[in-house]
DNA sequence: GGAGGATCTGAATCCGACA
DNA sequence: TTGTCGGATTCAGATCCTC
């Protein structure tokens, strides 16, 4: 006999309480972005002075490694119990939480598909240039066992990936505009919504239509709102008022897609861009190696971070080549050879290469 | 008094065992790239006895105590403890391992700076059709500590990149052709060889040159051969003497780069420090002359002392600037300009003038 | 209306030398 | 160890503002 379950709704409460009320061995696909546990010093200024908001809300607050180990390995054990036998999750995180959250997943008995990057196209800056600028997370996708058979929907994202295998980074922007929503006052309503476009692709690959998608940290409704659109049930779970409030608005304007080939929405490709410095890494120019304008009269000397110089003058390949010629710009790639079999050869051909390698 | 260490060397057999024999806080930085696809029970067996209850008792929290877990521990409080106080640590893995091995340094005070990603331009294709094309690796930088202060070459991994900040995700071919090593009977010589390129940036980001560089995985010698180009020391550890043999050959071809070429894009923090007060000790500002933001709206006085004076504020270039902006800080270098032929120029043009004597 | 510039913002473990 | 203070530090994209 099968209980009646509470879809398409917003159970408000803590979510692990909640999820104890759910039997065992009913939902298709959990999706979960729990609180990061962020812990942050003071204030952080942009160079410009400006304040950057932070994520400082009461649930981020956690508490140290073994209080975060203990709320997340409760929420994951009753987010396995009510897993069907060939469900799956997929849980998300950033370097502060998500290898804590892998191992659990792997200690209690998950098997992990795939981890997946999520490559922003616009992340946040290092503004105090003391880290490389943290441009990803990073979400896995787990089988309840190791024997389970979860959902793929290979084709489908061959197909959204212009029919090549979907990898396992996906280039995505981060929510903003007007997608991002904004409370009453005007300021986002939460601090940490995710993209319809990540939640899309999650479903579309590893749940099919009818099938019940829980989310125990449901947030502002980003996977309701896809769930529902791609025909899915959702049940979402949320501990704030504000929240339960903004998501119930946003999924009650939500219409599913009639056609649901049309909802397939396409990811852009960007042309990679190929900084010098990579020649440089590569091996295809090495630190000292000189390079030499068409005529071989002037010169340069490269360096190992990609800069050259040529006497004082220090900088980019296009910075060097404007300034000995007093040019107010130059293109490096075409301005720049290297000696080659007696004769000179555009940096540009080098780059070429790298790009035809990347095409393949 | 310093002992002298084996650099430069490729030290055989088994890592914790050999790091052993190496004193406390030694090593710069240490990169790591340990073998995951173990059976338990396989060839991989415990460092000793004695040691794997020492670790066990320590570690007893974590979870399954697997022979992966145990020997994980083991090599990396060993790295821990020969790390220099301000020292770094690179590991490397996949969804298999990569998330016991963050969890682990967490757990032992290591402080992540970032993880990274490698992503493959061309990875192997997943031919099942389960899952998404594995395209990725994940690395992950910490710190020895919390409160250590690292090397970080910010501006050389800017120059790097073309001149903008260096991102978390790294877009770099995996190792083939001519860079993959083969063993005599033609085949690969390891299976996992790295791309020296992906050393390069590692090295090139987070050590300088002199620095003493480990690698308890040496493998063929990649993190060798890229510390030899680019003038650091190494030290490599392995344990089968067919890769011994390999990565010795290797280090033996490579030549060093030019000191000269070592040289990377360096930050302003580095640069001479230079009071304001000596612009007017020089007479390149006079007491009595007027400050004037880029607008020419706000003004100030310069006094004899190299302070100046703006209505009743009064105090350094850079006080003052905050103060009249009502800015939490501000840089009085760029912020104030002095009258120049009709124009304003910013102080920091007369700064350059002085660092660029100083060079001569 | 449109072009172009100014402003704002996003899951952030974000300074360091010297007294 | 702690406090002070000099002064270094940002990218992409959306939206708003000006001409």
């Amino acid at each position: 006999m099968r209980e009646k379950l509470p879809v398409n709704q917003i159970l408000q409460g803590e979510c692990v309480e909640i999820m104890r009320t759910l039997p065992d061995e009913c939902i298709d696909l959990i999706f979960a972005d729990p609180p990061y546990n962020l812990q942050l010093g003071g204030d952080l200024h942009r160079p410009d002075n400006s304040k950057v908001s932070a994520v400082d809300a009461e649930w981020d607050q956690i508490g140290d490694h073994d209080d975060y180990d203990l709320f997340s390995c409760a929420w994951m054990e009753e987010a396995r119990r009510i897993l069907k036998p060939n469900g799956a999750i997929w849980v998300m995180g950033a370097y502060h939480n998500i290898f804590r959250l892998g191992t659990f997943l792997q200690d209690m008995g998950f098997w992990i598909m795939n981890d997946v990057i999520w490559r922003k196209t616009n992340p946040m800056p290092n503004f105090k240039g003391t880290r490389f600028t943290n441009a990803h997370e990073t979400l896995i996708w787990a089988a309840k066992t190791k024997d389970a058979k979860p959902t793929f929907n290979y084709a489908a994202m061959k197909a959204l990936n212009d029919g090549v295998q979907m990898r396992s980074d996906w280039v995505l922007p981060i929510c903003s505009g007007g997608e991002r929503i904004k409370a009453s006052d005007g300021k986002k309503a939460h601090p940490t919504q995710k993209p319809e476009a990540l939640l899309h692709r999650v479903l579309l690959a590893t749940s099919d239509p009818g099938d019940i998608i829980l989310d125990p940290f449901f947030g502002t409704g980003t996977t309701g709102a896809a769930a529902k659109r791609l025909g899915r049930k959702y049940i979402g779970i949320e501990r704030e008022t504000d929240y339960v409030q903004v998501a119930t608005e946003r999924l009650e304007a939500i219409r599913p897609a009639a056609d649901q080939s049309l909802a397939v929405t396409r990811s852009k490709r960007a042309e990679p861009r190929i900084p010098f410095g990579n020649l440089v890494e590569r091996g295809m120019v090495k630190p000292g190696d000189m390079l030499y304008d068409s005529k071989g009269k002037r010169t340069a000397r490269v360096r190992a971070d990609g800069s050259i110089i040529s006497g004082r003058v220090e900088g980019s390949i296009h910075k060097v080549g404007a300034e000995i010629q007093n040019a107010p710009s130059c293109n490096g790639w075409t301005f720049w050879h290297v000696r080659k079999k007696g004769g000179l050869m555009p940096i540009d051909t080098l780059r070429a290469e790298i790009r035809a390698a990347m095409e393949a």
